[in-house]
DNA sequence: AAATAAATTGATCAGCGATCAATTTCAAGA
DNA sequence: TCTTGAAATTGATCGCTGATCAATTTATTT
């Protein structure tokens, strides 16, 4: 019963990847099943593996997507040059995104690409794309440092916003803590840092890499 | 075949969890397999499942236990007053103890319990016992602030750190990029910022969580 | 020695991701 | 309009997986 002209290819496409991402919304990654998506979508598990190449891959696509939908929320964010508010205003994006879309974002950092699997290009830039809003929102607080400290910087934040949706992802929160609260904070205080601190004490941060110290 | 007093209860626990670290020392997560891990220890699945409820709670005791081995790492930085330092010495060995069994802790964030199922009482502990190492390398620098404030910012030092390494064990950092760079100016920020920022500031930090503002 | 409790086995189940020969469809060329 | 070949689609099939549980074996208690 082979439906050739039922749907282009990139309709099926589209098709297979909304299907899972309602399943996990519902269901989280763990719940996501080859055959429940062929099933939702009409088609059997053959077609699925011709339109992906495993599962891993059409994950992979489905989270793309899921970065690309941020970042379309982060882009409607106008910085103005005070980063302060800029990075308020990124983050409240960020958080509000994280929490209406809660299992569909977990499963961007749930998800890992089987060993020696590189993370495709296209996907890292996705995330260098995200990046980039943020370095351009810290850039006035550093105007006199360089882009590598500028990026630097901006990973940091970052990375310390993730880690932040992943623990309040996976529960791991306290009574009463939000990951707002604690963004906001960390952005305040990180902030006030890079305004206050002493600039002349930074001898060993560049490129030291290497010689992780015993404990 | 039974073999009731070959070892104790203790003793086949051991010998599995041992197991399980192993095979995930070396083939990551993803690849533990409670047939594997049966015959590695020289017993049948029937045994294993009489030991743990199911690989989701064998798992988290193999996660709990590489908390404890953290945590014993971490109890041998006997703490000065200067929160600089101590943070410092605290993330080299945060990050040692990461880079020495980078699987093994990568499993730790990369294992998800199904939908519902909480989180055990006694592994949220292990979790809490270490955020208290970094609380009192923190107070001193906090000295003026409330028990919760300390608490607050501990908290979000540990998750940036989380983020760092979650990203790291995901082999997405850049060329040239530690996690201990990254880790020891992200500290060295955040503590510039709290000793030199606007103290006053903080009218809205304690206690307004639910209203996530819209992007 | 008998009875009881605990540990251990391994066949079994339902389900999984993935494969691929066979089939069906469609479009282009004669 | 008929033929032909490429692409899409199917579904049976494979080798796994985690989990279950009646039957068996062992150790302890009475």
């Amino acid at each position: 019963m082979a439906r050739r002209s039922d749907h282009t290819r990139k309709e099926l496409w589209r098709l297979a990847i909304d299907a899972s991402r309602k399943i996990v919304e519902k269901e989280g990654l763990r719940g996501l099943r080859a055959r429940q998506i062929a099933r939702d979508i009409g088609y059997t598990i053959g077609t699925l593996y011709n339109l992906f190449e495993d599962l891993d891959d059409l994950i992979m696509h489905m989270n793309g997507e899921t970065l690309d939908q941020l970042m379309e929320e982060c882009s409607k964010v106008e910085l103005t040059q005070n980063p302060n508010m800029d990075l308020e205003r990124l983050v409240h994006c960020y958080l509000s995104f994280t929490h209406e879309n809660p299992k569909v974002w977990n499963a961007v950092f749930e998800h890992k690409l089987p060993e020696n699997r590189p993370v495709p290009e296209w996907y890292s830039e996705k995330v260098s794309k995200l990046l980039h809003i943020i370095e351009r929102a810290l850039a006035p607080i550093l105007s006199g440092r360089s882009d590598d400290e500028i990026h630097q910087h901006a990973r940091i934040l970052w990375m310390s916003l993730f880690g932040m949706t992943v623990l309040e992802g996976s529960g791991r929160l306290q009574e009463g803590e939000t990951s707002l609260m604690l963004a906001r904070t960390l952005i305040k205080t990180y902030i006030d840092g890079l305004k206050n601190g002493p600039q002349g004490d930074t001898s060993d941060q560049p490129m030291n890499h290497g010689d992780v110290a015993k404990c």
